[in-house]
DNA sequence: ATTCCCGGTATTTTT
DNA sequence: TACCGGGAAT
């Protein structure tokens, strides 16, 4: 990469650097707006020091302010600063933010990024010292998961009994921790029917051969380059005068020590985080090196982030009561100046679907503002759940009102099939040794290429020392296989070949004009080809492009719309191959849409983000905290799924619904579950119970006038479940929630104008659609019109049944994207 | 070689 | 309930 290039110049940097500290310091108008600690963690430039900032403390505030202090003040140069985030997110985040705090005076930072992006130039710098070379290419999960099961099949392993996922995961584990195959101990190498060790060590020679490695890997390699080459491990050293890390609690064993051996020598390494968000544990994620930082850096200075800007003083009463439950923890209280606010509320339903529709109609009113709130945009409302399939209530609920919304965290979109089909053409473009990525195409499209086909490949490519692709054209030109077959394996490799020398002939700089539109699909265009314009040309010519064109399934016109999307996507890249870079690591893709929406997300992927209104429907025991964790690490699973309800709880800046279901549709079986133990660690003081809309005229519980939330004092929780119960509770309709909730009802009930509700959707709802019509979903895909009912439309879809939906969801069938 | 049907399975996922 | 993977049927 070209960043690598800059600054393979070590020596000349360095000297450099030297005038960099002669250099005045100027003033420093950022540090005026931090508070106390915050300057502390800002000015306590040498040695080591621990930030534990809690939620909306400021951190990243504190962090971007060191880091133009530290440049600031001439001590480090921006390339002698590492800086480490998890994110490509928040390593763009602090990249604007230090330029907005510097100015653009100093040239980007080149060493801040992920773990993973640093590493990998780190270790295509020295590849050979891994067995590499320094092109290899970095394997997705998915890649990872075929070769382990390939290695599983090869051993003659029962793949039911002992599932590549679980390899994966081992292997996984053991990356973490920084094992190579020789360091497994025994007792853990003995997993996997007591061949762990060993499948570990045929699997990390498979990389070596393919010349490639997995995202354990980018550590595990530079980890033990460090360890073994001390002469790299001092330059990197001397190089990197001062090092940053964020959210230190999700570090792993390997991450620490990389970290650890960076940091030995100047021991000017600075980590923020906060245990109390250490959500990671189940990937690898140690708290223990938070917990054991000044241990590890004795002398070190801890710096506690404390007063918090984000919430209202009842939400962080509410997550520090949560959080004070936990044992194992450093210990930090956060408090605000800002006022008590709104009460944080607490509802029990009956079932999850009436969950759904009581948030439903929750946050209808708190868009219009009927709440008696000042209105709330809906981009500013998120609904945290602690499974994904808790999002479909919520998914099908607001299909039926017309509520927008958008889930976040859903299969990202290099992930998608056609999105890995697509670049998996592109990768045997480039790099016709990728046996993975040729695997992946040779029979997607249907080529008439099935597992016998396929074997043959291997077996020729493996016999002939060479890749599949060059496999396969030994079996062509040598009449192997059946002719149907011969063709279409003919047809593909002759592709191939075209494809390389267009893009060879691209990063040579020698295509003229017309000089390679020989193909009849291609229309002439002016001037030189392109790479987006091969890009799209390889997706036509072998047939991928087609293949879903023709393919009737709802979801089809969405495949089609995202490989469009991907070749746009080229654009911004120079050729191929950087695109190919660029994906293998930065795994995301914003989708900033114009209109706002309702937040549908896990509390994992809500981590660092902040709602004015939060939703943490589902708190029920089992679910959340979840019986897995719980049955699975005990304490220690407890107290991290604590840590999660702490997180979503800190979400929060204005409003806190937090509900819970007796009865919930799992898995098509009608389970009920008793109120989350985390509802008692909440302080009745900042709470108010609400009680929830029902049968029976409305209420069937009621709250519980002192003490915590015990779970047969709260509404809805139908221990012994009849009438009397709920009479007993007739308080209840004293409270006030059950006030509030009368009022609502005249308001926004079940008899709701349907103008009211329409003020949240599309103006164009009530749009001209005919009963017959054939029409398009989003969702549901192609179907027909039987009813109309204003703006709700009763359509039997082809796949997906007869469904009841807002007309602003569909669109004439013919309309429909391709 | 492809399709279709059955049974087993089912958290959280920064790279 | 829904999806995936494997085996059998075409």
């Amino acid at each position: 990469m070209s960043d690598w290039d800059e600054s393979a110049d070590f020596d000349a940097w360095e000297a450099q650097s030297l005038s960099a500290q002669a250099m005045a310091a100027r003033p420093a108008p950022y540090l005026d707006t931090l508070n106390a600690p915050q300057r502390a963690a800002v000015e306590r430039l040498d040695g080591p020091v621990l930030v534990l900032a809690g939620a909306g403390t400021g951190k990243t505030r504190a962090l971007t302010a060191r880091i133009a202090h530290l440049l600031n003040t001439g001590r480090a140069r921006p390339n002698e600063i590492l800086a480490v985030t998890f994110t490509n997110k928040a390593a763009r985040e602090m990249k604007n933010r230090i330029g907005a705090l510097v100015g653009g005076v100093i040239e980007g930072m080149p060493w801040l990024g992920t773990f993973h992006a640093l590493n990998v130039r780190i270790l295509r710098a020295h590849a050979e010292l891994a067995g590499l070379k320094s092109n290899f290419t970095i394997l997705d999960s998915d890649d990872q998961l075929r070769l382990m099961k390939q290695i599983i099949q090869a051993e003659g392993i029962d793949e039911k009994r002992w599932p590549p996922r679980l390899l994966a995961s081992l292997i996984d584990r053991w990356k973490n921790r920084a094992w190579s195959p020789a360091m497994v101990p025994p007792d853990e190498a003995a997993q996997f029917d007591g061949k762990g060790a060993s499948l570990y060590a045929l699997y990390q020679d498979r990389l070596k051969t393919l010349n490639a490695a997995d995202f354990g890997d980018l550590l595990l390699h530079v980890v033990q380059i460090f360890q073994a080459h001390p002469d790299v491990l001092a330059k990197y050293q001397r190089w990197f005068r001062y090092i940053l890390v964020d959210e230190y609690q999700d570090t792993n064993i390997a991450q620490y020590l990389w970290l650890r051996l960076l940091a030995q020598g100047h021991r000017n390494i600075c980590c923020v985080g906060d245990d109390d968000q250490s959500i990671y544990g189940w990937r690898g994620a140690e708290v223990g090196n938070i917990l054991k930082f000044e241990k590890d850096f004795p002398g070190a200075e801890v710096i506690r982030l404390e007063q918090n800007y984000r919430s209202t003083a009842h939400i962080l009463a509410a997550a520090g009561s949560v959080i004070h439950q936990n044992e194992t923890r450093l210990g930090k209280t956060l408090w605000t100046e800002a006022p008590g606010g709104e009460k944080v509320r607490l509802i029990g339903h009956w079932d999850g679907e009436e969950e759904a529709r009581w948030i439903g109609e929750e946050i209808e009113a708190l868009i219009q503002g009927t709440r008696g709130n000042a209105p709330v945009s809906a981009d500013g409302i998120a609904i945290l759940v602690r499974a994904s399939f808790q999002m479909r209530a919520f998914e099908d609920r607001f299909l039926t009102i017309g509520l927008p919304y958008r889930v976040i965290g859903g299969p990202r979109f290099y992930e998608r099939a056609e999105i890995r089909d697509a670049m998996a053409y592109f990768r045997v473009v480039v790099s016709p040794d990728d046996g993975l990525a040729f695997e992946r195409i040779v029979n997607t499209p249907k080529r008439g290429l099935g597992d016998k086909a396929q074997q043959e490949i291997n077996r020729v490519a493996r016999e002939n020392g060479v890749s599949l692709l060059e496999g396969a054209r030994i079996l062509v030109e040598g009449g192997g296989l059946s002719a149907k077959a011969r063709k279409g394996l003919a047809e593909l490799v002759a592709g191939f070949d075209r494809w390389r020398a267009w893009n060879r002939a691209l990063a040579a700089g020698t295509v003229a004009d017309g000089e390679l539109l020989v193909t009849d699909d291609r229309p002439e265009t002016d001037g030189p080809l392109t790479h987006v314009e091969l890009a799209q040309v390889i997706l036509d010519e072998s047939g991928y492009t087609e293949m879903w064109r023709t393919d009737k399934s709802p979801e089809a016109p969405g495949r089609l719309e995202n490989i469009k999307e991907l070749v746009q996507a080229l654009e911004e890249f120079e050729n191929l191959q950087g695109f190919l870079e660029h994906v293998a690591l930065v795994m995301d893709n914003e989708q900033d849409e114009s209109a706002p929406k309702v937040s549908i997300m896990t509390l994992h992927g809500a981590k660092g983000l902040e709602f004015p209104a939060v939703f943490l429907p589902g708190w029920e025991d089992g679910l959340f905290p979840s019986q897995r964790s719980m049955d699975e690490s005990g304490l220690k699973g407890l107290e991290e799924e604590r840590r999660l309800a702490y997180v979503g709880i800190t979400r929060a800046e204005e409003h806190l619904t937090i509900s819970f279901a007796a009865n919930r549709h799992v898995y098509g079986r009608w389970q009920s579950a008793l109120p989350s133990r985390f509802i008692d660690e909440l302080p009745k003081d900042h709470v108010e119970v609400l009680t929830p809309p029902g049968l029976y005229g409305g209420s069937y519980g009621a709250s519980s006038p002192g003490g915590g939330f015990g779970a047969d004092s709260l509404p809805g929780v139908m221990r012994g479940s009849d009438l009397e119960t709920r009479a007993a509770n007739a308080d209840a309709y004293n409270s006030p929630g059950w006030a509030r909730m009368q009022a609502r009802r005249g308001q926004y009930g079940t008899s709701q104008p349907r103008e009211a509700r329409n003020l949240v959707i599309d103006a164009k709802a009530v749009s001209a659609r005919t009963v017959g019509e054939r029409v398009f979903h989003q969702k549901f895909g192609y179907g027909e019109v039987m009813e109309i009912e204003g703006d709700k439309l009763t359509i039997e879809f082809d796949k997906a049944g007869t469904k009841r939906v807002v007309a602003s969801f569909v669109t004439a069938a013919d309309e429909a994207p391709f």
